[in-house]
DNA sequence: AACCCTCTGTGGGCTACCGCACATTCATCG
DNA sequence: CGATGAATGTGCGGTAGCCCACAGAGGGTT
């Protein structure tokens, strides 16, 4: 701990968005939280307190069934934000929020959240803007869940989770893989053992490191591109702050 | 088409939960559309010029695939709208809605919605807070996808179905129910043979009659129960409208 | 009445994935 | 340094759903 860097606000995308303005408001309310592998910060059904804004952290949404078996809907990184149920009106959602990678995040305590709200102005417009990300990559999943093998949906999982991490390792177990996709743990390792052999992976006892992304990508199903085209609008809509300056309307895209 | 009665805007319960100051401002400018089967209120990626508010209509939100494979990621009727994108901020979505059973539905042009939201105050909430319950939805479809058989799911869709209509009959063909649950048509004939052996359906060529209502929620799985209770919390939250009452503060539930 | 087209039912072979059982490898820790 | 437990590899039978081909069965049309 003692050499590393600390995070800074500005690596979760979301916050760097903010103009210096709403940042002054904000920042001095942040809190820094290191998220421990498989820590939770949402229960299911459990009120939330906070909204989360990953900088090298990487957060599932998850529902859980009756009788256990999980699936992941969804990946969060510094691209987002978790705890959009918190804004859309609720106090709590079926899911919930699963920490995949270690890392740290900042986080807003909700009657923060709801002062900024009340102005109306850009973190409301994130965040919407967010959520629309967000609803394509759960439709997505339900597609893939539907369409796609195990292969191809385990392409998937690792180009999602390389994109929020700025390495090219990943420290997960083949059985944690198997609950986010909510197969076997078996059919993942047939899956990685394909990818291994076709020098796009290596991997041992939970360290995953893609050698060949490219190749990753074309072995992916063209869910991976959907979710990354809508999530890169994103990121191209937000960091141009000079366009963001109204903060009194909402500037809902070509109305 | 003489004696029918012409559906009234109320009947969609977000349009019926507008206090009657909004209702007066927004109704004027509502247009009543019919929507016959299989047409397209959106097309994929195309941009959008109103919110739909089905009233007796129901419309499913469809993915499809580069090789034509669709599958449907919810269903909309009385209860919602279609066009959150619109004030999520994008221009477009991947997927596209397409009427499942034939109805009216009454629309309010992008701009009048850009005006009311500009404004803070019900409309937006109200919209906000279905988008919660929508992406419940399309959770729980993703989750569907993954772990249940054709057989509940089929149950599922009836179910879901049967909530925004009426009476207790739909009229689709096993082959458009393929396309929506994004199997195969002989899949469907088998679900649906199990169902009517049971007695909890009839059927003839595209007519489905459902006998026995609660036989179908026992067989099917917990999705159901899971999006009906998000649904019905929603409209809890909804019709009180001696609560929202404040037109100049979003009220974030909780925060 | 004959025809046609849509909708539904059925069968056979195939594959992906599941559930279960067990073997093997590797890192860590006493 | 050997033991222990976690992580990974493998095999086998079962099954749900796929693809393909085709056979009835109604309903509507001419």
């Amino acid at each position: 701990m003692s050499a590393k860097p600390e995070p800074q606000p500005q690596q979760n995308h979301l916050l760097a968005a903010l103009s210096p303005e709403v940042q002054g408001r904000l920042f001095p309310y942040l809190e820094l939280v290191p998220l421990p592998l498989r820590a939770l910060l949402y229960e299911s059904k459990r009120p939330m307190r906070h909204v989360y804004f990953p900088t090298d952290s990487i957060v599932s949404l998850q529902y859980v069934m009756e009788n256990g078996a999980s699936t992941a809907i969804s990946v969060v990184g510094n691209e987002g934000l978790l705890g959009i149920t918190l804004f859309l009106g609720g106090e709590s959602t079926p899911s919930r929020s699963l920490v995949q990678s270690a890392g740290y995040a900042y986080r807003l305590p909700r009657l923060r959240v709801k002062e900024e709200f009340n102005r109306h102005g850009q973190l409301l417009m994130l965040m919407l803007r967010y959520t629309q990300a967000l609803i394509t990559q759960v439709s997505q999943t339900a597609v893939c869940n539907r369409h796609h093998s195990i292969d191809q949906q385990l392409c998937r999982w690792l180009l999602l989770s390389m994109d929020r991490l700025s390495h090219n390792h990943l420290t997960m177990t083949q059985e944690f893989i198997s609950h986010m996709l909510g197969v076997r743990r078996e059919g993942v390792t047939q899956a990685a053992l394909k990818l291994q052999r076709l020098g796009v992976i290596s991997y041992q006892r939970g360290l995953i490191k893609v050698l060949d992304r490219a190749k990753l990508e074309t072995l992916s199903c063209e869910c991976y591109a959907v979710v990354k085209k809508e999530t890169d609008l994103l990121l191209d809509y937000l960091p141009q702050r000079q366009v963001i300056t109204n903060t009194d309307a909402i500037p809902v895209a070509a109305l």
